[in-house]
DNA sequence: GAACAACGCTGAGGTTACCTCACCATGAGG
DNA sequence: CCTCATGGTGAGGTAACCTCAGCGTTGTTC
């Protein structure tokens, strides 16, 4: 019966989350599949387009028009790979990189300013909870 | 910086409480806009194309849609305002009522099942920390 | 070392869930 | 009445995915 009101508090905060964030990206113009992407080539480095779909999660076909698009907006580039001729590599230009941690630091502004309210006790709570339930089964 | 933390944890917990989500309505073939539109129309019966398109924050040609899918699944029914000619009300169908509350059950499971990890104590703390959030600003 | 299956990427085309714009019928106010 | 606003929908568009087929490259097997 609580886990009712445990998950509908759940999605409200995600959402509101979702909304705040997105409105906070606006001025890049990325979107949020670009986003997800210079996320993972980021934190990973360049890699192969479909390891750079499996990170995503979704087929490699899809990556391809990601990248076209990262691409067309110099935020990354595709280069062979010297190791075997049909793969490209991606990576992200130094354009790529400043726009990430642009964006970086956005997100992160927004989590503080939802996340503020909390006392530390809470917070510090929260942080454990919500572990527990992502490394959990 | 330890909010770089909460929200990635958050993220997580989100994304997995979604696919499970997904996974466990598979059976009823119901899409998860047209899930929402019967959430909207259970809560608070039956209503105006408008003010369904409104609760679902989605502009009224779009309710159009989902509501014929639903039309067609024969989960709700469009039947003319009384008191506005322009108008049409939208209503649940028995079964639409029914598949309403399967949804529901499956959904409260699958939360259940994230959520029964978590000690009683772990769990009002969460159930608290989230409404203050979602209820802050 | 030729044959052939498997792999990495992409063109073509489809789906879902939204959107805008234009239109029509109806309703409300001067 | 005449005009303007409102409620719903046809037509057509977009983003972010998908599958399927095809091309060049690579690895394997005999």
């Amino acid at each position: 019966m609580e886990e009712e009101n445990l998950l509908e508090a759940f999605w409200a905060v995600t959402r509101r989350l979702r909304v705040d964030i997105r409105v906070a990206l606006e001025p890049w113009h990325v979107s949020p599949s670009q986003s997800r992407a210079l996320g993972v080539l980021s934190r990973h480095g360049e890699m192969r387009l479909s390891a750079l779909a499996e990170h995503l999660r979704i087929v490699p076909r899809s990556a391809t028009e990601v990248i076209d698009d990262l691409e067309k907006r110099g935020l990354a580039v595709r280069k062979p790979d010297p190791s075997d001729r049909r793969a490209t590599l991606v990576a992200l230009t130094p354009e790529g990189v400043s726009t990430m941690q642009a964006i970086n630091e956005a997100r992160a502004a927004e989590a503080d300013r939802l996340f503020a309210g909390l006392n530390p006790a809470d917070r510090a709570d929260l942080t454990r909870i919500l572990r527990q339930l992502r490394d959990s089964r």
